[in-house]
DNA sequence: ATAATAGTTAATTTCTAGGTTAAGTATAGT
DNA sequence: ACTATACTTAACCTAGAAATTAACTATTAT
């Protein structure tokens, strides 16, 4: 388990996420792993546009790569969904709370100026 | 607990939290609702600025605003936090297993070259 | 050697993100 | 009424996203 905690670039990982196509890369390999020109396929796009939305899963270190031949076979980084998990249980006792915040500020506001006013 | 099941637009979620800016944010409104101002000072932005990451959070459905006299109180929506978490549990499988699918598909692919050749 | 397959790279286009300055609107305080 | 505060909107700029077509490289099969 050579899991050193590598600081993750959330922003590549998110902004990786943010597209309907990579999300669905991200499913399908998530099932199986799968060529290049097997996604474009599947996806109706172009190779060179399948290659760019592989380069940005890449770089967001979301997938594996592995040459077989002149076949590469992706894989999904199981690690990376791990880390954005990980990231989304930090804000775990944000989501815990029923009652919505600005409710409550709302109403410490209102009871403060009737405070001032008293005073 | 009106918790419809909207589709949420993912496009837009991880759009929004793919920037540093709307992530800090999303944190502090996390702590307590805050004003526009307050956000644009703290984190050293102009008005224009911020409230384009304001408008991108409120189109992803991640905040909720309330206007009080001229000064607008921003709180996180906690359902969309929520909502994140649900798509993230789908892939909870994904993760859950320690082994790179990678490798097993490498030794699969391995194997059956040697059957063929046996074959 | 040649042709087909699997990817890559380059050049181009269109659209959007993220910032700026400058001007406009709405509310609050004096 | 006048001024300051709290945004909002418009116009603009630069950089990057997402796709395309066309040309190139690497590997496999005949």
């Amino acid at each position: 388990m050579t899991d050193i905690h590598i600081p993750q670039d959330l922003d590549a990982v998110f902004g990786a996420l943010a597209n309907k196509h990579r999300r669905d890369i991200i499913y399908v390999l998530g099932l199986q792993p799968c060529s290049i020109s097997f996604l474009a396929e599947m996806r109706g796009l172009s190779l060179p546009a399948i290659h760019k939305h592989i380069k940005i899963l890449e770089d967001a270190d979301m997938i594996i790569r592995r040459k077989m031949g002149r076949t590469n076979y992706l894989a999904l980084n199981r690690h990376a969904l791990r880390r954005l998990q990980n990231w989304l249980m930090q804000y775990h006792t944000y989501w815990g709370s029923d009652e919505e915040t600005l409710e409550n500020y709302a109403q410490f506001l209102s009871r403060s100026k009737t405070k001032k006013k008293e005073q």
